[in-house]
DNA sequence: GTCATCAATCTAAACGTTATCTTTGTCGAG
DNA sequence: CTCGACAAAGATAACGTTTAGATTGATGAC
């Protein structure tokens, strides 16, 4: 492959210096109408691109975005993830993509891998917790850093998110309100905000009328559908049979549903099923799923102009924002009120 | 936001020279191991990451590889990305996420874009097509570009993808051999090689038999579910309505799934459903979707193994090899035997 | 005629690496 | 004592930009 043409090439072409060449190409100083022609005309003649890592270079940043969430293949994250490569790109940055497949280490790599990129700015749905991990976070990574998500509680970032109380709040009362009085719960990791405050929620609910969450049926999948599915056929199976089911995210919802179905029960008719996070073609499924909606889109656009927002300004650190999302009930087919 | 520590402040914590603390870090050179501990030692104490920006301008490429897909959120993408962001993480490499939406003009900024960041090599899910676009896409971007899942007629690249002739023709026998006779297909978009080569199958396979393809019944609705939604229902409602359906992808099989749900039909009862495409929760679905599945982890693993030796070559051009995964029929409910 | 003004252009110094030479110092052979 | 060999480390020139500051003419005011 022989080496692309520079902007000396260019400037060669156009008889003229390569100062002027990139003042006419970020239309910075002054540059005359004629030398201008003359030089977009030795562009296209020489086929020039400008050279991103050596303004980079020389600019002290890339017009790089580094994105981390735990499992790009999980809908939820999908979405995020084109919604935030679409605002990026017409702010003029890339987005590298970056999977931590819920691991900790992981991560901590992928964060280091973007710091030695140089990326401008770094959008992050951590996987990891406790205080060391927080404090490693919390060390310099050369570019402003925002969490979304998952919130890490002490973490000053700005962050985006759910009201997963309210959500996990929100869908329990409603199945409370169809006259379930016999609800599991399968959890995700614990430790993660979007896990545990979603069944701080589940609980509020159930003690405001008065009832204890029951341990034996309030159970963990680590967010994961396959898990779900390993965890929901001993739920089913055993005696004294919950009459729904809140699912703390979308695969684990799909998880549930698909052990219903092997074991031979139908939903809703014989168990009510309920997700946190709704997910693309939940109303192709039957029954369609009841579920709680979040604004990933807008998510993810927001996530990108609080970035742009630490970008721009070098000295001055505003303190860090957040924007909490209320979430919305979408009610389909698979709750029905319980027959008394 | 103080700017990083560079090279130069290793050296001087140190008390080397920097061409001694490039030397040590890279293994190259020979540097005693007293002057390499300390060197390692002054790393630490200076927070040093070596700056990756300047390395690429330097050594004349960047360490990222650009991925240009149609549609993120399609699982079949979502798991490619997965894979392939693993593979290019293991070799060294960042991955570049760009999402084409299925427009060419978009895709060819995308490439702008790529090559203004001096990738070192593109994987490309091409959306575009015609003579024109290849044209463009062969004019040299600076970097070695592999074609996968969608082939361009003509372009001389690497290529890995599917046998989609072979997926059309496979799953549209196994209807057959269930006794179907008027089946119908809802393709994707014309001129995709996806589109073009899974329709050229079923329709062999109906000709086999002597049975020609009803062009009332064989519709096209970009890929996308919604479309497919949209085009199944006056199929649904006609008269003389198929007995089954074949969707040349998933997306598209899970919008005729609703249309079928929402019309008040059956599936498999009333109609069977078949789909070129697997997708991660389709045993979740009742029925549990029949369907084609394709290796598309391993496709995403050559794909970056095939940039790899393209990156690593400089002077030799060696031919455009291409690999062609042969189609997995996964039977399961949603397609059953026609009564007589 | 002189001089300030201003537009248009150029010169050259960074940015942080890597890699090619050079330099320095030590040791042993002759 | 001299010299070559070799290990260890340093000086420096790129890589392709951007940008601050210098230079060059042309123009107009006095």
């Amino acid at each position: 492959m022989a080496s692309m043409a520079n902007i000396r090439d260019v400037a060669r072409q156009a008889g003229v210096s390569i100062a002027t060449v990139s003042a006419a190409l970020n239309r910075s100083g002054t540059v005359s109408e004629k030398t201008l022609r003359r030089i977009l005309d030795a562009v296209d003649a020489v086929g020039y691109a400008p050279n991103g890592i050596a303004r980079s270079l020389r600019m002290g940043r890339s017009q790089l975005f580094g994105l981390i969430v735990s499992e790009i293949t999980n809908p939820f994250f999908g979405t995020l993830t084109r919604a935030i490569e679409k605002a990026a790109h017409d702010a003029g940055y890339a987005v590298i993509i970056c999977n931590s497949d819920e691991d900790e280490a992981r991560e901590l790599e992928l964060l280091e891998l973007l710091r030695v990129q140089r990326v401008a700015g770094v959008i992050l749905s951590p996987s990891g917790q406790g205080t060391a991990y927080r404090e490693k976070l919390t060390r310099e990574i050369g570019a402003p850093l925002i969490t979304i998500d998952r919130r890490i509680e002490g973490l000053d970032r700005d962050f985006i998110g759910l009201d997963n109380r309210a959500a996990g709040r929100m869908i329990t009362e409603y199945v409370l309100r169809l006259g379930h009085r016999r609800i599991a719960f399968i959890g995700g990791r614990a430790g993660l905000s979007t896990s545990d405050e979603r069944y701080q929620g589940f609980c509020e609910a159930l003690h405001d009328i008065g009832l204890q969450p029951d341990p034996a049926i309030c159970l963990r999948a680590d967010f994961r559908g396959e898990a779900a599915y390993m965890v929901a056929q001993p739920l089913l199976s055993g005696r004294n049979r919950p009459t729904a089911i809140v699912a703390a995210n979308n695969v684990m919802a799909l998880g549930a549903l698909q052990a219903i179905g092997d074991l031979g029960f139908r939903c809703p008719q014989d168990i009510s099923l309920a997700a946190i996070d709704d997910f693309p073609w939940s109303t192709a499924l039957r029954p369609r799923l009841t579920a709680i909606a979040q604004p990933i889109e807008e998510m993810g656009r927001i996530a990108v102009d609080y970035l742009l927002d630490r970008v721009g300004e070098i000295e001055t650190v505003p303190a860090a924002r957040s924007q909490i999302f209320a979430p919305t009930l979408i009610a389909r087919d698979s709750c029905v009120a319980l027959e008394q």
